[in-house]
DNA sequence: TGAATATAGATTACATGTAAACTATATTCA
DNA sequence: TGAATATAGTTTACATGTAATCTATATTCA
């Protein structure tokens, strides 16, 4: 039997219908396990994945963004912010403040309190990310990143078929 | 400037903290995507991505399954499953049925009209997972595969650290 | 045998992700 | 200028994912 290991995990039985399919099955799996992990960290620090993304957003910018900036760089649908807004506003790591130029416009602040809270997640985060996949070699490291980038290319050449 | 493609994405002014930073960011935002287009896909026929892999892991057993083994092969947690069911139950694509011997255990059955449904979207199923890495080679597909897996060989290993 | 434990699944509570429709404000251009 | 259009964000409705807790049924083993 020629069973490959993905199809082991999945306890599947047939063969996969193309190795197209079983590359992207095996890219969602593993982003899916690679989230849970992740989260199970940043709830120890009472967040959640997405809020710790939209923290280290603001943190990278360096400056107020507004809501639709932050959703940009996050994948996520619009309406989804806004939520995840209000939840780090009512921990107090962020703070709304409508524009004064654009009143449609809303930006969005990390509170000190947010700094503080990133700079302790950091060390056991970064030891997490290397416990996670610092077991592959820094050639396989980068030929991922390049197989990965050269295979999301095509989602957006998809997109305008629709 | 050696900002590569991911961080042009992010719009991320830093470079990354450090290589296994990069390169699981690299695997979430690709299965991201790629999971929004395809589930894109299956809303057209009424189904969402979840759905959508219950119903293929039935057809792939073949016979009734419990609950649970359904969840188990699904990366999903226990609680979620009984919703999923209950959705596909009332879309008619799966019965459920108390098993006699035990009877903690629940069967879900696949209907005619769900066998329909899926040979119905097996063609522009296919479809659309060449359009999304058919650019692949056939070496490249088979890289991205092995270094997926070895990823994901570490991730076990983490949660017993917990 | 019968109490302790394990297992299958459901329920509840909450954070997230998606779509569609809406409000408020800006911009464009005839 | 003022109607049409675009933009930023919110609201609503629903499917999903996670954790904690609960019920019903089985199993184990003193």
């Amino acid at each position: 039997m020629t069973m490959n290991q993905l199809q082991r995990e999945l306890k599947k039985k047939q063969a996969f219908q193309s190795s197209e399919v079983e590359a992207i099955l095996n890219v969602l799996r593993t982003g899916d396990q690679f989230q849970n992990r992740l989260g199970r960290l940043f709830r120890e620090y009472g967040l959640t994945c997405s809020q710790y993304n939209v923290l280290r957003i603001l943190r990278g910018e360096g400056n107020p963004m507004p809501s639709l900036e932050i959703a940009d760089r996050m994948v996520q649908v619009v309406p989804a912010i806004t939520g995840l807004i209000d939840r780090l506003e009512k921990q107090e790591l962020v703070t709304r403040e409508r524009c004064h130029k654009d009143r449609r416009v809303v930006y969005v602040t990390l509170t000190e309190k947010a700094v503080r809270l990133l700079k302790e997640i950091e060390k056991p985060g970064l030891e997490l990310h290397e416990q996670l996949i610092g077991h592959l070699t820094r050639k396989e490291l980068k030929e991922l990143n390049r197989l990965l980038t050269k295979a999301r290319a095509a989602v957006r050449a998809t997109e305008s078929d629709v």
